[in-house]
DNA sequence: TCCGTGACGCGAT
DNA sequence: CATCGCGCCACGG
């Protein structure tokens, strides 16, 4: 077939990244592009979360744990969260308390 | 082909 | 703490 548009592989890894954060947990856009191997791809997580269903969208937020979703969506996504378990300081998540680490297969000999 | 846009990140003011 | 500006990446008109 001729091609149609096929989902780069940067996609594709920025999708597993995402689909492996724990309930009661988040991540930050940057933070997933970083485990996805594309350390400057915070836009392309966002562009993958709006073309892409059935990702825990909700569980990725920006920087500090600031919800980026303006507009109703932005509570929508606040709700969910807390429906989970995670807890906000103002309008941030305490990411100290509720951000994901993704792990980080370097190679500190341990289970990779 | 060039330009603008976006659920971003980070430093500077 | 609030704003602004610049850099990054991919896509659409």
């Amino acid at each position: 077939m001729a091609k149609a548009k096929q989902p780069n592989p940067k996609f594709q890894r920025i999708r597993a990244t995402i689909m492996t954060i724990p309930r009661g947990h988040v991540s930050s856009y940057g933070a997933v592009a970083r485990a996805a191997g594309i350390p400057r791809g915070a836009r392309l997580v966002v562009r993958t979360l709006s073309q892409s269903h059935g990702l825990p969208w909700h569980r990725v937020v920006a920087a500090g744990g600031r919800i980026a979703i303006p507009g109703e969506g932005g509570l929508d996504q606040r709700f969910r969260l807390e429906m989970e378990g995670v807890k906000f300081s103002g309008k941030k998540v305490r990411m100290a308390e509720f951000e994901f680490k993704f792990p980080k297969r370097k190679k500190p000999r341990q289970s990779p």
